[in-house]
Order: C-alpha cells, then structure tokens, then sequence
RNA sequence: GGCGCUGUAGCCAAGCGGUAAGGCAGAGGUCUGCAAAACCUCCAUCCGGCGGUUCGAUUCCGCCCAGCGCCUCCA
C-alpha cells in the first residue's frame, strides 16, 4: 500500500529532518533499545516507549506494515566498564536473594505490564540478550576475523581506530574523546577507548557461557548489533532509543556492524529525556526517579500518556505536579468528548450534518500533517482539542447520528489508534455492570430527594460519592455519572 | 576541556523568515436548586539579553547571560 502521504523523520545521522523511504516499499523494520531490567521502570522509560509505540502507530496507521523489534538486556551491562565486576543483574540478584534469571524475569514481567497499561503495543519481537549468545559470538568472531577486534586474555575488544566512521552518529572525533582519564581504564586494551565484545568471567560469575576465547559473557553493546540485524536485517529502517544511548552505545553499535560488513540502520531516531525540577534529566543514578507503579496509584496510566504526547519526543517532558495534573484535566476533557459522543449516538436522528463534517475533515487534515512532520504529537493533540470543541458546540444542538458516528470515529482512529489514548479502561474496574445497576438505583433515589426539592438529601449522596472518585453530574436529559 | 541541546504567558507546550497553536490555572458570562460538565468572552505589543543580516526575525548570524545533556551506567 502506498502511504498516504511522505512522512519527515528527523534522522540523527543526518542532523537534519528527511523524507522516511523503507528499504523495502510498504514495510518497515524498526528497532529500539529496551530496558536492561534489574528494576522497575520509571517515567522515562516510560517516554522512550511511549514515543516509538506512537511512531509505529502512525507508520502503520498511514499503510505500512512495521516490524517492530525491541530487545530485553539481561546480562552484559556492567555496573562500570573499568572492571571486571559483575554485570547489573547479577548484582541485583545477589542483592534479593534470587536467581539472576529470577531477577531478569522478575522485571521484564513487571516491565510489560506496566508498558502495557500505557497502552504501549507488544514488539513483534522481544528477543533476550541471553537467548542470543551464538549470534552474538558470531558477530564477534566476523570482527576478529576482518582485524577490527582483538583478543587478550580472555576478553576481546572492539578496536576503536579501525574503524574509520566511529563518531559519525554522535559527531565526536575520536581525537576529542578523553583518554584514561578514569583511573581503572583496562591496561590491556591496546586504546583505552576500545570497548569489550566479550568479558573473561572466572567461576565465581554467576553468568557465563562458552566461547571461543573461554568462559565469559557478552559486552553490553553487541546484543543489540546482533538481534537488530537478526531480525531485521542488513541495512534496516530505523533504530530508535534514548538521546543517552546516542554514545557510547548507538555509536558502538554503528562500528560492531559496520566494521563486520553489515550495513546498519539507516534512520537513527532519539527522543529526548523527562526532567525533573526546572531540566533535571530524570535518572537511576540521580535517584530522582518515579517509578511507573508510584504513579499509577495517583494518576490513570492514560494519563501519563497524554503528557508524554503533549511534549514532542525530541523535546524534554517536564515532570512535577502542576503539569500532571493540567494532563490530567486535558485528558478528561478529550475523554468527556468521546464519552457524550458515545452517550448520544444511539438516540440521534439519522442523518448528516454537514458543517461539523468539515470540521472533521479539517482537523483530521491538521492531526495528519502533524503526524507526518516528524511526528509532531503535540500539534496532533491541539487538533483533538479543536476537533473537542467544535463537537461539544454542535452538540448543544442538534446533531445527525451519521456525523456523530464519524466523529466518534475520528477520536477513536487519530486519538485512539494513533496516539494510543482512549485505550481499553473502560469505566466501572472488574465488574463494570455492577457498578452500572448500583449507581442507577443511587440516582434514581437521588432524583426522587431533587424532585421533592431535599437538596441536603440529595448532595449528601453527591458528596459521598464523589469522595470515592464518582461524579455525579445533573444535565437536562437527566443524571449521570463518571469516575475519577 | 571536547561535542551538543534548551531558554516562548502563573504552569506545561507547539511554532522557527511575514507579524505568537493548544492545554492547565485564572477572570467574566450562559445553563443549573446548587454543583459539575459544556459553551461564549478575556488572559504574551511579544518569544533570556545586546548587536547584525533582511522590506520584515520569536524564527537566520555573532556575542553575552542562564540552565541542561553526553563524553562512566542510564530511556
């Protein structure tokens, strides 16, 4: 399928916004670094995801059919690179107690069920570092074999001035990059920027596997060399991931490739950090962090969607109180569009109303040149304000059950499919047909205290309700009712 | 020290050469028993500061000030 329209991606080797072309026409091969899961996500984490599943969205949304790889880092991210210590999982599970794969599986767990209630899709594949030693090794072995890597004692390095384009995605030179200036820079490696392909481990390392330069475990950087090109293959579409994985990672990951003789991705995509009090970049080591499952006890997980959109994912995302709760007003206000849309529809007269028409037309033209600049999602979302307004306004009126159905429609494929809100929380938790009768019959009593005019009666029960997060709301078609 | 980014109303946040989107908060009004929701109206002579280029700059260039990121692990 042709895509509808050209979409502009700004492309981080390049510096500059070009027109996206995939490799192969009408599908696209995607690639984003994931989560090294030794602990809970926090809110940035929860941006970087955000931001891709949102790309993603949009490319299928305008026809492509999008592979979509991310990967799970469980082992191989040392705790420093100056050592020979342990790698993060490995010393988390020494830590609580477990299994590292208990640890790895104890997060990655909790790491899809909380991108999961932010409405992020599922990666068409989600391969594990761990699950992928050989090819990572073999990787390795092509870069030895064509000079790039060495081999000392065990561990075997990528060899930095091999490789002539190493910079070329972060705009460093090589020269500039500061040598030893850390006292535990490894002796043994010819240039102290080279970086380990593969650590020595001794016994006592609870993670290890064969090799054939002895027992070890892979470097950080080559897993996701390996699985992108796996997966997706040589010379793939876009990888995406944090402005922080830019260097050293992403540049690691451009010269382990490249230097074997595969070409990598493309289009390089960075979406930019969550800060914290006034452009404090949000951080485990910081310790500044909110971790996703704080949050959801405060705030709906839509809710922090909507203000990861509402910034551009090349932008910053300030993260305190007072933008949390203006995302969540935001968002209510969009949802109570959808909400008396829905409420209306099965009551209106057939028929077309022309001027809300082109108001559809209008702001779902706006949203999709949003979208296709860049992925501009913050424009994308004045336009649902817009289209909000204009809908809200006619509906003080009369409106044709065929329009209302094509507005519903609009929100539900630009707000909903493409930006990912609206999702599936239905009102009313577990049983939401329980709480559907209990509330007709607390109405209905409520209504019978208001027609005899017992006002103290009937906000006592407005009150009381509203206390446990339901809003009563008395309009001239009658009573009803919303959560939070 | 090297590379790079940002500074737009009380808060969040787009725009990036043609005279400031949107949201939240706030003010007034309509509706309502009250409230809520919704709607209408108002809310930046101005985009960190100083110069320059231009018919014209928030948008381009230079300098300065402030904040931040990467160069260790980090989404």
């Amino acid at each position: 399928m042709t895509p509808l329209r050209p979409i502009q991606l700004y492309n981080t080797l390049a510096r500059a916004k070009q027109t996206f072309e995939p490799s192969t026409p009408g599908r696209v091969g995607m690639y984003v670094c994931g989560p090294t899961v030794y602990s809970d996500a926090h809110l940035g984490h929860a941006k970087a995801q955000v931001s891709f599943d949102v790309i993603r969205r949009y490319l299928e949304h305008v026809g492509y059919t999008v592979r979509f790889v991310s990967n799970i880092t469980d082992v191989g991210h040392l705790v420093d690179d100056a050592d020979e210590g342990d790698d993060k999982i490995a010393k988390r599970a020494v830590l609580e107690k477990l299994e590292p794969m208990e640890v790895a599986d104890k997060y990655y767990w909790s790491y899809f069920a909380d991108m999961d209630r932010l409405g992020v899709k599922k990666p068409s594949v989600t391969p594990r570092a761990t699950g992928h030693i050989p090819e990572q090794i073999a990787l390795i072995e092509e870069l030895i074999a064509k000079g790039h890597a060495y081999e000392i004692g065990g561990n075997v390095y990528f060899s930095v001035t091999s490789f002539e384009d190493y910079g070329k995605l972060s705009g460093r030179r090589l020269e500039d990059l500061e040598i030893g200036t850390r006292e535990a820079v490894r002796e043994e490696k010819r240039d102290p920027r080279d970086f380990a392909l593969w650590k020595h481990a001794d016994p006592s390392h609870l993670m290890r596997w064969e090799s054939p330069w002895g027992t070890g475990f892979p470097g950080w950087h080559i897993e996701c060399s390996a699985m992108s090109l796996k997966y997706l293959g040589d010379g793939f579409d876009i990888h995406g991931g944090g402005l922080d994985l830019q260097f050293p990672h992403h540049e690691a990951e451009i010269a382990q490739s490249e230097a074997a003789g595969h070409p990598f991705a493309r289009y390089w995509m960075h979406n930019n950090m969550v800060t914290v009090q006034g452009g404090e970049k949000m951080s485990k080591s910081k310790g500044n962090f909110t971790t996703l499952k704080d949050l959801f006890e405060r705030f709906d997980a839509m809710t922090l969607r909507f203000l990861l959109v509402s910034s551009h994912y090349r932008s910053i995302t300030e993260f305190s109180e007072e933008p949390l709760k203006a995302a969540h007003s935001g968002y209510s206000r969009l949802r109570g569009t959808v909400a008396e849309l829905e409420r209306r529809i099965p009551e209106a007269q057939t028929g077309k109303t022309e001027a809300l028409e082109r108001q559809i037309t209008h702001y779902s033209e706006l949203f999709e040149s949003a979208m296709s600049d860049d992925f501009n999602t913050p424009e994308a979302v004045a336009a649902l304000f817009g289209l909000s307004k204009e809908v809200n306004s006619a509906l003080t009126g009369e409106v044709g059950k065929d329009t209302l159905e094509n507005t519903l429609k609009a929100f539900h494929t630009l707000g909903g499919n493409v930006l990912g809100l609206f999702g599936d929380s239905k009102a009313g938790g577990q049983n939401p047909e329980m709480l559907d009768t209990l509330l007709e019959l607390v109405m209905d009593s409520r209504t019978h205290y208001r027609l005899n005019k017992q006002w103290s009666k009937s906000d006592a029960l407005r009150d009381q309700l509203q206390k446990v997060g339901i809003t009563l709301e008395d309009t001239a078609q009658g009573t009803r009712w919303k959560l939070e």
